[in-house]
DNA sequence: CAAGATGTTCACTTTTAGAGAATGATTGTT
DNA sequence: AACAATCATTCTCTAAAAGTGAACATCTTG
């Protein structure tokens, strides 16, 4: 039993007959009696009545009428979705930590505003994993910095950040990776973490070698630098975010340091509109 | 799209491979490849990210996925309601009013208890019209009077129904036609029901031309029938479903008047397990 | 009763699906 | 590091199927 059975048995049903069928399939009569004796044969049921060479759809016909319905509606719908350019079905979105705490919010209600046929299923995770799941098609789109270059991704600029250090009050003015003492204690959210890297290069120019504590979430990561456990580099954006801590001192950075750009990454060959819709819509 | 290219596409899914699922069906890697090449040319998408030489479902794969899945389900249950000969679906049942009113409320019941996937649906009518309608493939099966002799149908007594008289109390006993007086009028369900044929060849022997009167519910017919309006045919078992009417005469006919089958008629070709399982339901 | 429809059959052509061997790229093993 | 195993794909060839068109039997209609 094939789909196109029973657009023919449908279409017999419809036009109340062979010939009839036969015009509007653009097929020739002698087919339509052939794909309907073989789908009787394979249902070993008859769907229809031969009363006096007109056929009368049968009680089995109208079963397998209701089936058939149902699934070439579902057929029908399946190219539908697929010509159609609607953004629909589920995005798989990757963002990092820094971007779903702050920048996230209002693409995605307006996103889910303009499609609402979109489910949006959110992983956060480190700049490199997220690539990663990209190209292996975990991932439709993801929001990264510092992305590899992969000839199978496309890459678009979305967000520039701007890095700071941040410490307690009783840190003196920072100009170079000495200026945080001997021995100093970086506070970074992942071991995978674009903005860890760039602190680490930072302090390896300057030959030192801090000690890294990770710590899973942005808040408690300024909490811990308020309490002087080190240092922490975050977006400026994620301070503005966090208004009600104080005490904390935040200290610019180099511009080769403190300018990241975020990316969004997507596979050249990922052609779903809801990606599409959604890079459209974090840009605007 | 055909419901074997979606088998495949869901194989290599579920097999995680063009070679696994090959074996699976029992076919050869290069078909299977073949096919959701064929896929993806149809549906202008790409359905698998090709991973150095390994296959991993893309987004746009797994939306086609959830719609394969539903359309494999429905077609396997097509072929499952077509092999298994458990009754489900609507069953187009036909009867005479006489029998609808007294014979048919315990099958009935007995039947939608045993088998409730199925759904009754009850048509009354005169028998020549239900006989006609179950050729035509309108109704599954009825059950009728004096059914007419037809080669595509089976037919199978199941009732033994005795007609009676009834007349007002103040009408004498009846032994032949012509007892009912000079111009009777005769109480009759319809113009084509089987008894009141009876009734009138009884008449004819006589050489007595009543005059009829159609009267379209059988209590009604009773009630008439006791005012005195004219006689009345009707199966005894009526009767005793109305034992609230009284100042009722009840006259016995002669045998060859009076005893008569109802008959269960369908289609030699109908083999709908639904229709053997009513039939079997309403003998025992 | 003739004329036109209707569904079916049959012989034939065209199209499509499947088999099988070869290839190139990748992974796992020794 | 070399080698075998695995995997998807390409190509050619064969088998199966879908489709065509003419002929036919039956039924309906004017």
């Amino acid at each position: 039993m094939e789909i196109s059975d029973l657009r023919v048995f449908k279409a017999v049903v419809e036009e109340g007959g062979v010939t009839n069928a036969a015009k509007t399939l653009h097929r020739v009569p002698s087919n339509v009696t052939a794909r309907i004796q073989k789908l009787e044969k394979e249902l070993g049921k008859t769907l229809f009545i031969r009363d006096r060479k007109r056929l009368v759809i049968s009680s089995s016909g109208q079963l397998l009428m209701e089936y058939a319905d149902k699934i070439l509606q579902l057929a029908d719908h399946v190219v539908d979705v697929f010509n159609n350019d609607t953004p629909q079905g589920t995005l798989k979105l990757g963002a990092m930590e820094a971007v779903a705490a702050t920048r996230l919010a209002d693409p995605l209600v307006r996103y889910h505003r303009q499609y609402p046929s979109v489910n949006v299923d959110l992983s956060t995770g480190p700049s490199g994993v997220l690539t990663e799941r990209v190209i292996m098609g975990e991932l439709d789109i993801a929001l990264v910095a510092d992305p590899v270059n992969d000839e199978r991704l496309t890459k678009q600029p979305v967000f520039n950040e701007t890095l700071v250090a941040i410490t307690s009050l009783n840190v003196g003015n920072i100009q170079t990776a000495n200026d945080f003492g001997v021995d100093p204690a970086i506070l970074v959210f992942s071991e995978h973490c674009a903005y860890r890297k760039r602190l680490l290069s930072w302090f390896s120019e300057a030959n030192v070698v801090p000690q890294a504590m990770e710590i899973r979430s942005y808040h408690a990561l300024m909490v811990c630098a308020v309490a002087g456990m080190g240092v922490g580099i975050v977006p400026e954006s994620i301070i503005a975010a966090h208004p009600t801590i104080s005490g904390l001192k935040v200290h610019s950075l180099p511009g080769e340091i403190a300018d990241s750009i975020t990316y969004a990454v997507w596979r050249k060959d990922a052609l779903l509109p809801s990606i599409d819709a959604f890079y459209q819509c974090i840009c605007g």
